[in-house]
DNA sequence: TTATGTGCAAAGAGTTTGCCAGCTA
DNA sequence: TAGCTGGCAAACTCTTTGCACATAA
C-alpha cells in the first residue's frame, strides 16, 4: 500500500523508485523530527542496500517539492518533518532533545507586524524555545526532582 | 589602549596573549555579526601571523565566558556578536544577508508564557524573521526598486 | 529507449584537535 | 619555570558530487 508521502509524490508527478518509496514510507511513519542519519538507519531496516547519499538526495528532493520541512535545532545537522499546512513552532526539551510542537496565533500576528514595522515583508521565520521541564515543587524540602 | 572586550577579559581573569588581544580588538570594532572567516580576515590585517585555528579557539573561549553570543542564521556557519544584557531578536534581510536587531516586549512575555503553559521553564530561545524589504509601490509602472 | 536515479567513494565546507614550540604569569 | 597557548596540518562531521551502472516511464 502507498504511504501518505508516496501519494503526495504521485500527485506531484515525481518519478518513483524503490528507494524513494522506502524513504517516503519511513517519513510517513516518523512522528518525530529525524535527522538524515536516523532516516537512513530506519530505511536500511526496510532495504539494506539503500545508501545514505540517496537519503540525502531524496530528502532534498522532497524538501524542494514542499513535501518536507527542514529544521535546524542548533545541533549541527538538519532535521526533517512532513510539511503541513498548519504552521507551528518548536519547543526543544534540552534535557532529552524531545521536540514539542506548538502554535500561538498571537505570536504569528506579532511576527508579521514586527517585520512590517521595520519595513520588511515576512518571508519565513523561526521560533524555537529551549526549555527544561518545570519541576513540581514540594512545600517540604525534597521536591523529588530527578537529577 | 585596551579594547572594550579586552577589558572584560581582564575582569574575568582570562590569560591574555597578543592573538587574543587582536581578536578582542576586532570583535570590539565589529558592528555586524561576523562569522569566523570574516573575523579571521579582519584579524590578519592587524597580525598577519594569526591562524584561523586560534580564531576558532578564542571565539569559543569568549563564548564560554559569556563575552560573545553565537548565532546560526541558517547558512551553515556560526556568527558572533558581543554579548549584551539587553536581549534582542534578529530580522535577516534575505536579499543581502543584512541582520537587523529588534526587541519586542510582548513577544518576550509570550515566549515565557507559552513554555510555562507547556510545562517547561524557558532556558533559551531564538526568534528569527527572514524577510525582504517592502517595495514602495508606485501607481504608474516602474517603482524604482533596485534589482 | 533515454532521461533520471543510485551506489560508492572522493571531495567540500566548517570546525576541532594532537603535537610541539613559544609565551604568559 | 610550569603550564597554558598558538601554529600547523591532520582529522572529524555533515553534506554534496562525479562516475559508471541500473531503472522508470
Amino acid at each position: 500500500m502507498q504511504s501518505r508521502i508516496e501519494q503526495i509524490c504521485s500527485e506531484k508527478g515525481l518519478r518513483m523508485t524503490d528507494q524513494r518509496r522506502t524513504i517516503a514510507q519511513v517519513l510517513s511513519d516518523s512522528m518525530d523530527h529525524p535527522d538524515v542519519d536516523l532516516l537512513y538507519q530506519r530505511a536500511i531496516t526496510l532495504d539494506p542496500n539503500i545508501s545514505i547519499a540517496t537519503v540525502y538526495r531524496t530528502v532534498r528532493l522532497f524538501e524542494e517539492a514542499n513535501i518536507l520541512e527542514k529544521h535546524d535545532f542548533g545541533d549541527g545537522r538538519a532535521r526533517y518533518e512532513e510539511a503541513s499546512n498548519n504552521h507551528h513552532d518548536h519547543l526543544i526539551n534540552i534535557k532529552n532533545g524531545e521536540v514539542i510542537e506548538f502554535y500561538n496565533d498571537e505570536i504569528e500576528r506579532m511576527k508579521i507586524k514586527i517585520a512590517k514595522e521595520l519595513g520588511y515583508d515576512l518571508v519565513d521565520h523561526r521560533l524555537e524555545l529551549y526549555a527544561t521541564p518545570t519541576s513540581v515543587k514540594e512545600p517540604s524540602g525534597d521536591d523529588g526532582e530527578i537529577q
